[in-house]
DNA sequence: AGATCTGATGACACGTCGTGTCGTCACTAT
DNA sequence: ATAGTGACGACACGACGTGTCATCAGATCT
């Protein structure tokens, strides 16, 4: 048997976001979350660099979402094709049947400075790894970048959106709106 | 004669441009920064919330600048033409003349991962005031909420290249350059 | 002119964040 | 068996940020 219980920081996770929950992120302490998952602050801060970073893990697995989206899009596709289309099939499925939790997580993350700073960020990786891969296909590092900033300003608005419904609308069809929203203020195509 | 010297915010923000050019934003402390005002750490802490705050001190004129661009926006414009108008004849000019003052700055804000999210933050603030102008246009919520995203899109991206740049070209002209760059994304109107 | 109010600053204490360093001990490989 | 390896505990410490009270120049009032 082992010296100690499996899965640290997924346990820090659980604690913080329940304590979060319950008091706010800017109430609770370091050394508050790490007695829930029975474990000491040095640890908190050898799996995670930083408070905030705690509600935050499931960033990990952002570049092989986007390596899904760029490897299921052909050549011919014009960027704004593989925006609409990679949001539809890659990123819109990932979030189906979690509402819910994400409600509760994004709750507490509006309710913090510091967590929606941290949000920006994630919306700025996003963003850059995007850039990346159109700048892959064969596009100018000025378009390659504002077609990842147009991607991520659309699955941000449409996940807002998406989340603040009380209707249980597909997150695509959210999606679609969004674009076709888009095209309305960008001008007649 | 006064008791202390006015002008204690400026102080304090020369202070910090100075030092965090030398030695990095992380390496110093707030200490340092007052020492060089001649100010305590506590009187640091009442002008700035934050350390980072310092280098934010430009943001206070945001929303008169944002307030400048709709009132000089009449109302048969499409957002797209309120976004290049405004940009070209309000915003530009705002910038001209101080590049090598904003290319100190941004070299800082670069080097430090807390100062990048803090400009992240600066973009959100943008976005938000521009979205409420469209929304008072007469926008949808969702139309409002995407032609701000845009919005911030181009200058924030026409200004990265407009300091990257060898050339005097006038910002003015790459914002130009960029929406253009945009369209060709977007698709053809 | 003298008393009073105001507001910016100094001085001090303190809680929390985040890091450096070293020791401990189950597990693993040789 | 013996020697790593790696996750965690224990402890110290510097920096950030806040609460609180005292101080004192200048403005306002009487």
């Amino acid at each position: 048997m082992s010296r100690w219980e499996p899965g640290a920081a997924d346990r820090l996770h659980t604690a913080a976001l329940e304590l979060a929950a319950e008091h706010g992120f800017a109430a609770i302490t370091v050394p508050q979350i790490t007695a829930r998952a029975g474990l000491t602050t040095r640890t908190f801060f050898r799996h995670f660099t930083d408070k905030r970073e705690v509600l935050f893990t499931g960033e990990t697995v952002l570049p092989a979402v986007m390596a899904e989206v760029f490897a299921g899009a052909p050549p011919e596709l014009t960027p704004m094709e593989v925006i609409t289309t990679g949001l539809r099939d890659v990123v819109a499925p990932r979030f189906e049947g979690r509402r819910e939790n994400l409600r509760l997580r994004r709750g507490i993350v509006q309710s913090d400075e510091g967590l929606r700073e941290r949000e920006l960020r994630k919306r700025s990786l996003i963003a850059e790894a995007g850039a990346a891969g159109f700048r892959d296909r064969g596009l100018s590092d000025l378009e390659a970048t504002l077609a990842a900033q147009l991607a991520a300003t659309i699955i941000d608005t449409a996940v807002s959106r998406w989340l603040d419904e009380d209707t249980e609308r597909p997150l695509a069809d959210i999606v679609l709106e969004t674009t076709v929203a888009l095209r309305s203020v960008t001008g007649r195509p």
